[in-house]
RNA sequence: GCGGAAGUAGCUCACCUGGUAGAGCGACAGCUUCCCAAGCUGUAGGUAGCGGGUUCGAGUCCCGUCUUCCGCUCCA
C-alpha cells in the first residue's frame, strides 16, 4: 500500500515534470482540484478522445456525435432531478464529525418516532406500512376508539410539516432551531452539538444576463454537472434531422462541473472535468439486452488498448441513482486501488419522460417496425436509454498509471535506470523522434528531411542536443514509441537505426521505410 | 471538517545550538562523443510560500495565513 502511494506520487511528479499535467493557476498557489494539461498531456488527452470518438461514431453506424453547449436552460436541471437531488442543506455534528443531509436527519428521527408509535400498538389498521406512511406523509386519521395515535407520531408529523415549510423557504436558521428544539441527536455521538446548516451545491452556477426569464431570481444558469442532458434535449433534433431509427446512439465529449465536497487525488476527482458519453436509445423492454451489450462493448474498447484484463473489473451498483434501473462501473486497478473509470447505466425513460413533462414537447418516437408478436407496428413510445459514460481525465490517469514504469538497468559495471511510459502507440503524444547522432557532417540536414517527410502524417520530434543516450531516455519519459537515428552510414546507404521504446532494441532500416513502419502501428 | 507532516534555485535536498544562502541533477552556450542517463568548460537561476512579531541581526525562534502531502471523515 505504501508502495502504491509512492507510485502514485511518482506518477504525479512525472506528469508535472514532463509537461503532462500542471496544477491550475500554480503561480497563485493553485486552485483546489483543478488541473491544466500541458504540452504532452494535451496531446495524450486528445488521442484518447479520438480513440473514443472514432470508435463510437465510426465503428457503430447507428451512432452520431453532437457538441452541445455547457450552458443549458435552467429547467433542464429541474427535469433531470439535479436540483432536487443535489442541492441539499447539510449539517455537521461537532462531536462525531458526521455530516448529514438535514432532511435525512429529520426524516430518520421522525421515522423512529413513528416506529415507537407502531410498537405501542396504536397503529391504524389501514396504514399497513410505516415506511409508506412516512413517505406518503399521510394524514393521521382522527383518533377513534382503541386506535389512538401516540403523541410521538403526532409530533413526527408536525415536525416534518414544519421541515417542508422551512426547506421551501431555505430557512436554515429555522431548520437548525427545529432540530435543536426537538432534541434531534446525531445517531453516532448522540449529542445535539451541531454546526450551522450550510448549503452544498453540487452544481456551479453563474449569471446569465437578464433575459433568460422575467422572474427576478431566474437569471441564474448552471454549468452542466453532466453532459448527458445536452444529448437528451437534442434527442428529437438528431433523430429527425439525421433520420435515425431506433436503436441509435448519440455521442458527446465535453466538460462538466461539480462542486465536490472533498476533491483530492489528483485528476481523479476534479471540479472541472471532461466526460465522454454516449446515450443509446432503445425500445422499452429491451433494456436488459442492450445494457449487457454495452457492458461488453465498452470492455472491449478498454482491452483494445492492450491493457491486460486483470486490471479491470465490473462493479454492479446495488443502490441505484434516481434515474437508473440497472447500473455498473468499469473499475480499473489504479495505484490508489480499484476505482471507477466508466459507468454503464440503464436510465430507463426517466430523462426523456421528464423533459417531455417539463417542456410540454413530445419526446416520442414513432416506430414503424413490425412487432412479430402482433404483426403491427410498435407505434409511439418514449425510448429507453442505455448510457455509457467515461471520465476522460480518469482515462488519462488510467493510461498514465498503466504506462509508468521505473526500470533498473544496472549491470555489474554500471548502475543505470530509466523511467519509461509504455503508452499504447496510438495514444503516445509523440510517435517518432528524429535524432542526428551528432550535429555536424550533414547529419542534421538528413534528419530534417525525415522530419519533413513524416510530420504531416504523425507527430514527430527533432532533437540534436546531448548524447544519443540522453535523448533516448528523454523520449522514453514521454512515451515516444520510436526513435530513428541518423549516422555516417546513413550518408552511404540511406539506412537509419530505429530504436524501440519498450525493448530498447535497435534495427537498421532503410530511410524510405520509416513512415510506413510508424504509420502501421499507430492506426 | 478533524489530526499529523511539510513548504529554501526547474527537480531532490543541505545550512547542526539565529549573523544577510550552498550542492547534485536539470537548463542554456560551447567542446568532446558514431548509438542508450551522471566526460570537459562556461553561464544563468533563489531574498528561503505569504504576512506579522521578537532581536543589533531570522531561512534558522514565536504567532497568523495560504498551499501540498499522509491518515480519518464526508460525498458519489
Amino acid at each position: 500500500m505504501a508502495n502504491d502511494s509512492n507510485r502514485f506520487q511518482a506518477i504525479i511528479s512525472h506528469a508535472k515534470e514532463y509537461g503532462f499535467v500542471f496544477p491550475s493557476s500554480e503561480i497563485y498557489d493553485g486552485l483546489q482540484a483543478v488541473y491544466d494539461y500541458g504540452q504532452w498531456g494535451s496531446e495524450l488527452k486528445k488521442n484518447i478522445k479520438d480513440y473514443w470518438w472514432d470508435s463510437m461514431t465510426r465503428m457503430y453506424e447507428n451512432i452520431v456525435g453532437i457538441d452541445a453547449a455547457i450552458f443549458m436552460h435552467p429547467t433542464t436541471w429541474k427535469a433531470s432531478g439535479h436540483i432536487d437531488n443535489f442541492n441539499d442543506p447539510m449539517i455537521d455534528n461537532k462531536d462525531s464529525k458526521k455530516r448529514y443531509r438535514v432532511d435525512h436527519l429529520i426524516e430518520t428521527w421522525a421515522e423512529d418516532k413513528a416506529f415507537s408509535f407502531k410498537t405501542k400498538k396504536v397503529y391504524p389498521e389501514h396504514l399497513k406500512d410505516v415506511q409508506g406512511f412516512m413517505d406518503e406523509r399521510i394524514d393521521i386519521p382522527n383518533p377513534t376508539e382503541g386506535n389512538q395515535p401516540s403523541d410521538d407520531a403526532q409530533k413526527a408529523k408536525s415536525v416534518l410539516e414544519e421541515m417542508d415549510k422551512l426547506l421551501a423557504k431555505d430557512d436554515f436558521v429555522g431548520l437548525k432551531k427545529l432540530i435543536e428544539e426537538n432534541d434531534i441527536r446525531c445517531p453516532i455521538s448522540e449529542t445535539c452539538n451541531w454546526t450551522d446548516i450550510r448549503q452544498f451545491n453540487l452544481m456551479f452556477s453563474t449569471e446569465f444576463g437578464s433575459t433568460v426569464s422575467s422572474e427576478d431570481e431566474d437569471n441564474k444558469v448552471y454549468l452542466r454537472p453532466e453532459t448527458a442532458q445536452g444529448i437528451f434535449v437534442n434527442f428529437l433534433n438528431v433523430q429527425k434531422t439525421g433520420r435515425m431509427k431506433i436503436p441509435f446512439g448519440i455521442a458527446q465529449i465535453g466538460k462538466a462541473f461539480r462542486n465536490e465536497i472533498v476533491a483530492r487525488q489528483f485528476i481523479f476527482r476534479m471540479r472541472e472535468f471532461e466526460q465522454m458519453e454516449m446515450q443509446f436509445f432503445i425500445p422499452p423492454g429491451t433494456q436488459k439486452k442492450w445494457y449487457e451489450f454495452w457492458k461488453e462493448e465498452r470492455m472491449k474498447w478498454h482491452l483494445g488498448l492492450g491493457i491486460p484484463k486483470e486490471n479491470y473489473r465490473f462493479h454492479n451498483h446495488v443502490k441505484l441513482a434516481h434515474y437508473a434501473d440497472a447500473a455498473c462501473d468499469i473499475e480499473f486497478n489504479f495505484p490508489i486501488g480499484f476505482k471507477e473509470v466508466e459507468g454503464i447505466h440503464s436510465r430507463t425513460d426517466f430523462d426523456l419522460k421528464n423533459h417531455q413533462e417539463y417542456s410540454k414537447k413530445k419526446m416520442q418516437y414513432f416506430d414503424n417496425d413490425i412487432d412479430p408478436a402482433t404483426g403491427k407496428p410498435y407505434g409511439n413510445y418514449i425510448p429507453y436509454v442505455i448510457e455509457t459514460s467515461i471520465g476522460l481525465d480518469r482515462m488519462f490517469l488510467l493510461v498514465m498509471s498503466h504506462a509508468y514504469e521505473e526500470q533498473d538497468l544496472s549491470t555489474a559495471e554500471k548502475q543505470d535506470s530509466r523511467v519509461v511510459l509504455k503508452l499504447p502507440n496510438k495514444l503516445a503524444p509523440v510517435k517518432l523522434a528524429v535524432l542526428p547522432l551528432v550535429k555536424k557532417d550533414g547529419l542534421p540536414e538528413i534528419a530534417r528531411k525525415i522530419m519533413d517527410d513524416c510530420k504531416s502524417s504523425f507527430r514527430c520530434f527533432y532533437e540534436e542536443k546531448d548524447t544519443i543516450g540522453k535523448r533516448y531516455r528523454r523520449m522514453d519519459a514521454i512515451g515516444t514509441p520510436f526513435c530513428v537515428t541518423v549516422d555516417q552510414q546513413t550518408k552511404e546507404d540511406n539506412t537509419v537505426t530505429i530504436r524501440y521504446r519498450d525493448t530498447m532494441q535497435q534495427d537498421r532500416i532503410p530511410l524510405s521505410q520509416i513512415k510506413e513502419i510508424v504509420s502501421k502501428v499507430i492506426l
